[in-house]
RNA sequence: GCACUCGUAGCUCAGGUGGAUAGAGCGUUGGCCUCCGAAGCCAAAGGCCACUGGUUCAAGUCCAGUCGAGUGCACCA
């Protein structure tokens, strides 16, 4: 049990004793105030008992007793506030692991899902960037996570893509990134005037593809946008394609399990004769119109059905879809995709989620309240409530709409070049001799990259996202660069220590030596799982990211701190001996911190800055 | 018209289950490299937390309403 923890017991033992039995909330002091931890818990008691607040708040000082690493506790006015055992906690940090929320059983995440007929803008990168960091987040709680991206290979975007192949008789020079190639005649095709005359050939393609006999050439646009996100940083176990969805009769599964329920109907007169309808009224209140159309009065399926259909056998609600290999990951995993000639699920190694969050555009808001709503039409309450759209809001560009028809965009792959570039030239800048050392593509990469992500998900997914240069790319304030130069600062610390051959394993540690600012800097870093923990409670990374800050900061704050005189106050390696091993064995902590912090968020560290 | 999201410093944003004097970054102004790297640190200035009412010992946080911004509301995909 974490220190919190016991604390809350504490205080609620006390007023159990002292007949005013409460529930407590144990919150950090503010940083103007004497201790470490607090309650308001008085208030609660003196209210209920008629009495005044500080005068309980005394006597539930004097009757609590203290847990191993509280050295005091006082009462301040209404409140009592704990004061820490300094050396017992920074030593408890230092020694202990972290001990992250101990959550199971498995989410499936599907993000990306881009349509598959040109190139990724920037637009798309908070989507990727967004899901990719909730499975890393997900996974560290202890989540068993499979990510999936939809790809829609019977869209008519990605039929218009392949009509203005042979319509213009387009031929790729096989060095152009294929989806940028194959983009470019999307945009032509647009552009044209003509456009209306050539719709039986877009239908004609359309058809093709239903028929999967387009799917190599899909693929191979598949595979030029996994690139993209590959860099990105974003890894996927599983493709699931429309055409499959569709092939894999999730439709007429998914219309069965809603045929039985009372909320849907056929009605035989009024505006809806002839087709099938679903009343959602009861789990979204306040429609004008409480019925939504699943099959049409001519028998084709609405594409709300097909959503549900496929969200069901997310939740393992039925079977049906084949799979095999289809390419490894950077790392050698393999990714699997659905394919009409796979082999069928035995082991249901796919699917079958206790949670699913979904990472789409909040335009969709709607339409997934919808899908959701279907789990509760169902019967299945519990499913409903574990289905998750993580909404975001859409990104512009230079405050100008992001039109992917239109062509007036920055593309995924532009912005990392240009991420990478500012940040190699910022490197040759203050640190030329960095910049000739071999592996300075690689730090520009990681803090080109790191900077886009972080851009991406520091705020919170509702917020809208004006990607401006500027901004984005920026090397200093609310940052990754920032957190990265942070974290590379304490391994220089190590480094040097350990070209002095000195130890940073804690051993010759005087962990009674340790001032209270050091205090501060523990604590910092004591507070990762709570915050993973929260991230996985809200569903979104920026929690996270925020933290990244927050212990950047605090450390930069300790790093640069000065004494009275204005001398350094924490300079580790010329501590007294004692307070310097104990130093060193905090910044390995630190180092670590730093480390899974930036991993929860896909953000690297780079070896030197 | 209805629904959803949002409104916090000049700009961009944080502010777990209501608690102590509302915090950062950018920008502005002024300081800090004989001492582990200044992509850093310290300080100043800048706030009727949109407005009104309510609940509460306590509201940026919860509730209702008003105003403002954005998005979505087809037997389309």
């Amino acid at each position: 049990m974490d220190l919190k923890a016991q604390l809350k017991q504490a205080v609620e033992t006390a007023a159990q004793q002292l007949g005013m039995p409460v529930d407590a909330a144990i919150q950090e002091t503010p940083s103007s105030k004497p201790g470490d931890y607090g309650t308001p818990a008085a208030f609660q008691m003196a209210k209920a008992a008629g009495r005044n607040p500080a005068e309980v708040a005394a006597q539930l000082a004097a009757a609590v007793v203290l847990p191993a690493g509280i050295k005091k506790v006082e009462a301040v006015g209404p409140f009592i506030n704990f004061f820490l055992d300094i050396g017992d906690f920074v030593r408890g940090v230092v020694e202990k692991p972290f001990q992250m929320p101990a959550l199971s059983g498995k989410v499936v995440i599907e993000h990306t899902s881009v349509n598959p007929n040109k190139e990724l803008h920037v637009g798309h990168l908070r989507n990727v960037v967004l899901g990719d960091s909730m499975a890393r987040i997900f996974r560290a709680a202890g989540h068993t996570v499979e990510v999936q991206n939809y790809i829609d290979d019977t869209g008519r975007q990605a039929a218009e893509s392949l009509f203005a192949i042979e319509h213009y008789h387009r031929v790729w020079d096989g060095e152009t990134k294929y989806d940028q190639w194959l983009g470019e005649g999307y945009v032509q095709l647009n552009a044209d005037p003509q456009k209306p005359e050539l719709e039986a050939g877009i239908m004609d393609i359309m058809h093709k593809l239903e028929a999967g006999v387009l799917r190599p050439l899909v693929e191979q646009t598949v595979k030029a946008q996994l690139a993209t996100c590959f860099r990105l940083g974003a890894r996927y176990d599983l493709l699931n394609w429309e055409s499959d969805v569709v092939g894999s009769g999730f439709l007429a599964q998914a219309m069965n399990i809603l045929e039985g329920s009372r909320y849907t109907s056929r009605p035989s007169e009024g505006k809806y004769a002839g087709a099938f309808i679903m009343d959602v009224s009861e789990f979204m209140p306040g429609l004008e119109e409480p019925n939504v159309v699943l099959v049409r009065s001519g028998g084709t399926a609405m594409y709300a059905a097909k959503d549900i259909g496929y969200q069901f056998w997310k939740f393992g609600l039925f079977e049906g879809m084949k799979f095999k290999p289809f390419m490894p990951d950077p790392e050698g995993r393999e990714i699997w995709t659905s394919a009409p000639d796979g082999q069928p699920d035995d082991q249901k190694r796919f699917g079958h989620a206790q949670e699913v969050i979904n990472v789409i555009d909040s335009r969709q808001d709607h339409p997934q309240t919808v899908v959701r709503s279907a789990l509760g039409v169902a019967g299945e309450t519990g499913k409903k409530e574990r289905s998750i759209h993580l909404s975001y809001a859409f990104v512009t560009l230079e405050g100008q709409t992001i039109s992917g028809r239109r062509g007036v965009v920055v593309s995924a792959d532009d912005a990392m070049d240009e991420a990478e570039k500012r940040a190699l030239a910022v490197l040759s800048d203050i640190n030329p001799e960095l910049a000739k050392r071999e592996d300075a593509a690689e730090i520009a990469r990681r803090i080109g990259i790191g900077a886009i992500r972080f851009a991406m998900l520091k705020a919170e997914p509702t917020r809208k996202i004006d990607f401006r240069w500027e901004q984005a790319l920026a090397l200093n304030g609310d940052t990754a660069p920032y957190v990265q130069y942070a974290a590379v600062r304490a391994t220089n610390i190590l480094r040097r220590a350990e070209e002095a051959g000195l130890k940073t394993d804690g051993t010759g540690a005087d962990w009674e030596s340790i001032p209270k600012i050091d205090l501060v800097l523990a604590k910092q870093v004591a507070k990762l799982p709570e915050v993973v923990a929260q991230s996985v409670r809200v569903h979104s990374p920026h929690v996270v990211a925020q933290y990244a800050l927050d212990l950047a900061t605090s450390f930069n704050a300790w790093y640069n701190a000065k004494d009275k005189q204005g001398k350094p106050a924490t300079n580790v390696l010329q501590s007294e001996v004692g307070l310097r091993e104990a130093r060193l064995a905090l910044m390995v902590r630190l180092r670590q911190a730093f480390e899974e912090t930036a991993a929860l968020i896909g953000i690297e560290i780079p070896a030197a800055m």
